[in-house]
RNA sequence: UGGGGCGUCGUCAAGCGGUAAGACACUAGCCUUUGACGCUAGCAUUCGUAGGUUCGAAUCCUGCCGCCCCAGCCA
């Protein structure tokens, strides 16, 4: 055989897979060692097991994207399975609200939507089982008492007087159990392990505790639930998941999952586990998102300042964007890792860019009349939607003697050289229109401009002159005769310290001008087309969307989603 | 005097014994009817640290140092 053909066989096989195979991140090399190996046959199959008791946040979506993800690039599936062994804090509604938003990443489990709350009667039969191996046992140990027993992070812990009783005993105890013969918390069935492990997790864990209340799907049928370190392994097993992919905090309840794997002796998955996502100038934490939603620093689990994916999904922010950025990230085991949010930006950024189309937004009016054009005329020009995409075409917009500009465009003196917007003598362009100079500012009483009297070069038309002067600055205006009013929402960082989250005070950092509200803005006729939830760059300000809650017919609320680099601010701040 | 993890640019992150990818951010400049977009250039002589092995180490060995997680009948 050549050593040619086998060249050109290596370089080929480089050229399709090494760009992939060079980044494979920890978990996707796992996996690739165990379809080298045959482990499970070559199948990946992933669960994403949330419990529904709040609402789904970008850390989340990270978790989401690694099972959903990665079992697809392999050409597996995924489960979903609400892990709800705890009735008294979980719900319906966050069940079908994470189920919205999954699906809302692009993600689906198909048929095989599942709970832990199926499999409630197989667990008790397996837990019938260790208590007939010897390995479990029903305890009598207040909280407070256990709490006592289980030493400390350096010492041992204690084992329970009841530890030893007979498999007879046990049986009929934790049958009264079940039937409700003990008031809550007065027994557990705990498992028989090892009180002077290093791990806590292996001190004789509790597997059942007595808590009468209802569950959301088997009622009343229980006075007594599974803990989540005995559920959860089992359910995947029970779910035959081939990898098991969660956050680092359950790299020490690993040894616990496979001690009752083995002593079941039943499929074994492989876990993995990987950080969880943290961003600057926000919190991921369930808990205090919630303090933030009933405390009323918010408008709801939705507000678009949340970094929750209802609240990204009506500030504007596409699955793609969410997407992206959590690919971007990668993942690893580097548990104190700060993502930056500006990363999180660009990826919405560069994708608005591409496919939002372009509209002029006047957020703080300032009206100008044009003391040199007919009075009553109006003059139609043609707009281009997206300079990107010449696919996108363009729109008409209507040009008079009277129309706004923002007020930040004008100051009278211009301060230096670099300053391109208009001034008293200074010329600018009106985007897609003509070129004007400024005359005079009219002042009220207390000396506020209120007014500016510019004239218009009829040469211009159309954003050029045949003498081919040059104009730097061109600014984005609004008729008078057509403006539609409406009202703008620009939102700022949720915290104005970059990690909130580590001091208990968090709340104290939470930015007071998160949200400033613009409730006088004139914007282009046209804007009045775009749907709920519809996103549009509103030129040299940002990419905005139609806010799908407080939209009215009579007034159009929108939302920033993201600001336009602005290299000026930039510039005047050094 | 416990167990489990992690330490590569401001941030995230490749690299797995052959002489530090990429992205974001930042800086400088070009372009421009969005001070946007785009383009060009710059940005770790060094991989927590100290030794050792080697012709050669971020990669192997040893010792230190630092940070994080675990003592719910939460998940």
């Amino acid at each position: 055989m050549s050593s040619e053909n086998d060249n050109i066989t290596n370089l080929n096989s480089e050229n399709d897979n090494s760009p992939k195979a060079e980044t494979k991140d920890f978990i996707r090399t796992i996996i690739d060692q165990h379809n080298k190996s045959g482990r499970f046959d070559n199948v990946v199959h992933t669960r994403f097991p949330p419990e529904p008791n709040g609402y789904l946040h970008i850390g989340h979506a990270k978790a989401i994207c690694i099972s959903f993800g990665i079992a697809e690039e392999y050409g597996g599936v995924t489960n979903l399975r609400f892990d709800d062994t705890n009735p008294t804090k979980e719900d319906t509604k966050y069940a079908d609200a994470i189920m919205e938003d999954i699906k809302w990443l692009g993600f689906n489990w198909e048929e095989r939507l599942f709970h832990a709350s199926d499999y409630f009667d197989q667990l008790y039969d397996w837990a019938v089982l260790l208590i007939k191996k010897g390995v479990a046992f029903v305890d009598d140990l207040s909280a407070e008492e256990m709490r006592e027993y289980r030493g400390t992070l350096t010492g041992a812990g204690k084992e329970s007087p009841h530890r030893s009783r007979s498999v007879e005993e046990n049986l009929e105890l934790f049958e009264k159990m079940k039937n409700g013969d003990f008031p809550d918390g007065a027994k557990t069935l705990r498992a028989k392990i090892d009180m002077a492990s290093g791990n806590m997790n292996m001190r004789d864990p509790v597997m059942y505790r007595i808590m009468r209340a209802t569950h959301h799907r088997t009622g009343d049928k229980w006075c007594m639930y599974p803990t989540y370190d005995w559920a959860h392994g089992q359910s995947d097993s029970i779910e035959k998941i081939t990898h098991s992919l969660c956050d680092l905090s359950f790299e020490d309840h690993r040894p616990l999952y496979d001690w009752f794997l083995d002593q079941l002796d039943v499929h074994h998955p492989q876990q993995s586990e990987f950080a969880r996502l943290n961003i600057n100038y926000t919190i991921t934490s369930k808990r205090k998102l919630r303090q933030l939603v009933e405390q009323n620093f918010v408008d709801g689990w939705d507000d678009p300042r949340m970094p929750t994916l209802s609240g990204l999904r009506r500030r504007g922010y596409t699955p793609k964007a969410v997407k992206t950025f959590i690919a971007k990230l990668g993942v690893s085991k580097k548990r104190d890792t700060i993502a930056d949010i500006a990363l999180l930006e660009h990826g919405l950024r560069d994708e608005l860019n591409a496919s939002s189309e372009r509209r002029m937004a006047v957020l703080a009016p300032l009206k100008v009349v044009i003391t040199n054009y007919p009075d009553g005329q109006i003059e139609e020009f043609d707009a281009v939607n997206n300079p990107e995409s010449e696919a996108a075409g363009s729109r008409k917009v209507f040009f008079s003697k009277e129309i706004y500009i923002e007020q930040t465009d004008f100051v009278e003196v211009a301060p230096n050289r670099k300053y391109f917007r208009l001034a008293i003598g200074k010329e600018v362009r009106l985007k897609h229109t003509y070129y004007i100079t400024c005359d005079e500012a009219i002042k009220d009483d207390d000396g506020n401009i209120v007014e500016l009297r510019c004239t218009y070069d009829p040469e211009s038309k159309g954003g050029s002159t045949p003498d081919g002067r040059k104009v730097r600055g061109t600014l984005h205006w609004v008729s008078t005769h057509d403006a539609v009013d409406a009202e703008v929402r620009l939102y700022a960082h949720l915290f104005t310290k970059e990690s909130p989250d580590e001091d208990d005070d968090f709340l104290e950092h939470v930015n007071p001008d998160s949200l400033e509200l613009l409730t006088d803005c004139k914007v282009e006729p046209s804007l009045k087309d775009l749907k709920k939830g519809g996103s549009c760059q509103f030129l040299r300000h940002g990419y905005f969307c139609v806010d799908s809650k407080n939209s009215t017919n009579g007034k159009i609320v929108f939302n920033r989603s993201v600001t336009l680099k602005d290299s000026w601010a930039k510039m005047k701040k050094s």
